[in-house]
DNA sequence: TCTGGGGTCCTAGGACCC
DNA sequence: TCTGGGGTCCTAGGACCC
């Protein structure tokens, strides 16, 4: 563990802890049998894609994305865990609760990492690392769990510190030093930038980040806007990014399965649309928000059929959304085979707006119905009660994956 | 045996309006 | 005949993240 704390503080200081293997590592505290043996966690029984996998599983070359019968020949002793989704949710909400008595400036970035900006809590709790240790110690306490911290004076300095040194690490660079820390690393090496920006930094002689300061930021801040002007300040340990206190309300709802291989069945097609737009109806309720634009999406092996279909008012009810899917199937699919089918709630509206128009008897029937599905549902899980359609089918997993391989596109929006 | 599931932000181009 | 602005909305697609 490199580590540089100087005594005197630090003019901003934040945060980056990361969960290690974290679906992982949650199947191996929770069946003890499985502690220090390669586990890989897969989409429910019949997934056969890794989500993610212990240290132990890595060790013999299995990655995130792969097959699990090609993981099974790098490591024939490999323990496949079903995914937990609530599970997972369940300890990560205990992490971030605990890490917010730390400091109320916290970012749940996602179900497994979170930014903190502890710049104001030096005088009370101490040095940096001071800090960085005692949030450690509360992720273990509070989950049972390691994991791996970086600490800098921006977001970006201290995510790639937090990579340094896994599992179980705690990393600092000192804001004085991130920029000499990130000259002599690829531009890659940084969340933010892929391949796609780095091909465009390439032609003007950008590779590493010391490269940066030799543009002037016009030139990315022209090709990408404000990320643009972000990306020519991070190379330089500058990233200016704020931590997001607030939980904005989502822009976007959206579902997307892949289908059995070669499906080429109209009433299994229409049952997947059916289970996707029920499950987008879920959500928009339960963040009380309607829809009246939806992305209908269906991927043969030619490409995608896909379209933008308006409903006549706003909806979060799962029969409407899929009579829109219903209709697309019927008009625009010629019998190919299906690999994927996706909806999705694109123009969303809070309900006090829509309410206005609610006025409709039947709709307001629906809609009282629709809560109290989501109360059950909520109480015993999901899809206790559900369409007759879907009854047969209600064992589809969804799991939410902290990582995957970016190759394969996949179309949404 | 090529297939897992969610998002965000940004840009360019066209339609449409005054 | 030619030249002509400025704004908004919508769509399609690229790039990135976990």
């Amino acid at each position: 563990m490199a580590m540089t704390d100087s005594p005197s503080s630090w003019s901003r200081v934040i945060i980056l802890v990361d969960m290690n293997c974290f679906f992982a590592a949650v199947e191996q505290k929770d069946n003890p049998q499985w502690r220090n043996k390669p586990v890989a966690v897969t989409n429910g029984v019949q997934g056969t894609t890794i989500i993610t996998s212990s240290y132990e599983a890595r060790y013999y070359g299995v990655k995130t994305g792969m097959h699990l019968r090609e993981a099974r020949q790098l490591c024939p002793e490999l323990i496949q865990a079903a995914s937990r989704p609530h599970r997972y949710v369940e300890i990560s909400t205990a992490i971030m609760a605990s890490l917010e008595k730390v400091t109320p400036d916290i970012e749940v970035y996602s179900v497994d990492e979170a930014f903190l900006d502890v710049t104001h809590c030096q005088s009370l709790l101490g040095s940096p690392l001071t800090i960085g240790q005692l949030v450690k110690t509360l992720v273990m306490d509070v989950s049972g769990l390691a994991c791996s911290v970086g600490v800098s004076g921006d977001k970006t300095t201290a995510k790639y510190a937090a990579k340094l040194h896994k599992p179980d690490g705690l990393t600092l660079i000192h804001p004085d030093e991130s920029e000499a820390v990130l000259a002599p690393q690829l531009v890659t090496e940084l969340s933010g930038i892929n391949k796609g920006t780095a091909r465009f930094l390439a032609q003007y002689g950008v590779f590493r980040c010391g490269d940066m300061k030799n543009i002037p930021i016009s030139i990315p801040a022209k090709r990408f806007g404000n990320l643009g002007r972000r990306i020519w300040l991070m190379a330089q340990g500058k990233d200016p990014a704020p931590i997001e206190t607030n939980v904005k309300p989502p822009k976007t709802i959206g579902h997307g399965k892949v289908m059995p291989p070669k499906t080429c069945d109209l009433a299994t097609i229409l049952i997947y649309f059916q289970h996707m737009s029920e499950k987008v109806a879920t959500r928009l309720r339960r963040h009380q928000l309607k829809g009246d634009l939806f992305y209908i999406g269906l991927k043969t092996k030619d490409g995608w059929l896909q379209t933008r279909a308006k409903a006549s008012f706003a909806t979060d009810d799962g029969k409407t959304i899929f009579y829109l899917c219903h209709q697309f199937v019927t008009q625009n699919w010629l019998g190919q085979s299906v690999w994927q089918v996706q909806v999705t709630a694109l123009n969303l509206h809070s309900e006090q707006q829509t309410d206005l128009f609610a006025d409709d008897s039947s709709v307001a029937q629906r809609s009282q119905l629709n809560n109290a599905i989501d109360e059950i549902n909520q109480r015993y899980g999901e899809f206790t009660i559900l369409p007759s359609r879907l009854l047969d089918r209600s064992e589809m997993p969804n799991v939410i994956a902290p990582s995957w391989k970016p190759f394969g596109h996949r179309k949404t929006i």
